[in-house]
DNA sequence: CTCGTATATTGACTTTAGTCAATTTTTGGA
DNA sequence: TCCAAAAATTGACTAAAGTCAATATACGAG
């Protein structure tokens, strides 16, 4: 298995000039736009896709409010979409992994509508919209892409609701993201999770207090080890039982 | 204001052949697909869309796992979408008011994910999404505003996300409601609710007696009263006050 | 390596929500 | 109009989560 954090081999790999192009090179392009484009239309894709730029930490790609013009897709790393509750208080939207589209929810009125910031080191690749929606008309299979994407994400945002509603967020949360790791041909038994509590309890909608408890429940248990923001399952079939109790 | 309860009005006004198309003449129109379009572009895409059918209470537009094949609109009425928990307990996803597109869930693997079922009798309009996709193809109007409504459907179910986390849900959930109703036209401080408080506890994730006496709480406090499944606000400060805190 | 700051943990307590069981009210069909 | 079934309410109790305050640990800049 990859070590999640390849960055700056990814980097390296995407600078050789070699017979595959960039989006051909990328571990989770069949999860991202390109899936099922021709060799041409993938390159008429790439000439309006920068290629991935890395960012530190904390770095913000975009934030609430400002005029949407592109679309962001994780390369490496992760990053966190945030929105503000009722009270202005920061709240977690999301938590994205590679080859996931940050922004389409700025499309409708052309505004960010959420703030994306690195949760690690991480890279991006970034779209032009308004390049997006010229070139896709003559490429209906891109358009179908978009649409695609943007009902799998409803999807999942759907699936989170009814997740909330679960009596043990934290393990659903746990195994949810774990598939997500596997999709993208990482570990899905350890994993590194750049992401403090405090977020994890503001995406859960718990008090910090309450996560940390239930986390440490889950390590005397020894249904998971949690260390330097390492994840470790140790016992899958508990995990699972107790994500659907 | 208009009473909610106006299908056989509106199935009448349809069936008059005047110098308004059909969608033309319809209330919603303005938040659903022919938003922007031209007067030509909207008559190829009435072609595609069935009139709007009445159904009764309790009736099935289409259900998990069935093959996609057709988004569907609300045209009167209301709709709740379901799906399940992971003990395969039925859970709300979301009720559905006029002008708003159902099934969008289901492009990406070409299955429903989410059963449509009327909450009360309702009328809704179908559209082909093979056909959609074909005719947008030379209207690129119609496929932008295919996105945007996609768009906006992600933004609503992520900000949902937030309020869940909210101290008082119930009050949050009657606050947003009454806006949905506002921008349909209809009143916002008047409204007929006609979810169960089973359902409208299932999508706030919380126990039935426990929203049972909330409701009653607020109903105490003189913040809404509610008989017979209608509902009316009566004192929106405090509303507002108790959804923000 | 060290110090200051941010993050995480813990305890004691309060508040809120869940559960179970019984009862009342509402609703829709005959 | 009446009746059976569904929906909603209520009470008593249990379980879980929130809050506040104090402490401990981890992390990053220099």
């Amino acid at each position: 298995m990859p070590s999640y954090q390849n960055h700056k081999l990814e980097q390296f790999q995407n600078k050789v000039v070699g017979k595959l192009s960039r989006c051909e090179k990328c571990a989770v392009s069949s999860l991202c736009l390109p899936t099922g484009l021709s060799r041409s239309e993938l390159i008429d894709l790439e000439s309006m896709i920068s290629a991935s730029q890395i960012v530190d930490k904390n770095s913000q790609l975009f934030s609430i409010g400002e005029k949407f013009n592109a679309l962001y897709i994780v390369h490496s790393g992760m990053f966190k979409t945030t929105s503000l509750d009722e009270n202005g208080k920061e709240r977690i939207l999301n938590f994205h992994l590679p080859g996931e589209i940050m922004g389409l929810d700025g499309i409708y009125d052309e505004t960010f509508q959420s703030t994306a910031s690195a949760l690690t080191m991480s890279s991006y690749c970034k779209i032009s919209f308004n390049n997006f929606l010229e070139i896709s008309e003559d490429y209906p299979v891109l358009q179908a892409n978009l649409l695609k994407v943007m009902s799998r994400e409803l999807y999942s945002c759907k699936k989170n609701h009814i997740d909330i509603g679960s009596k043990s967020k934290l393990a659903l949360f746990i195994k949810t993201i774990s598939q997500r790791f596997k999709i993208r041909g990482y570990s899905e038994d350890e994993f590194f999770l750049p992401i403090s509590q405090r977020d994890i309890a503001s995406y859960l909608g718990m008090a910090e207090e309450t996560l940390s408890r239930i986390f440490k429940k889950l390590q005397k248990m020894e249904v998971v080890s949690y260390k330097k923001h390492i994840l470790t399952i140790l016992d899958r079939d508990l995990l699972n039982e107790l994500a659907e109790s």
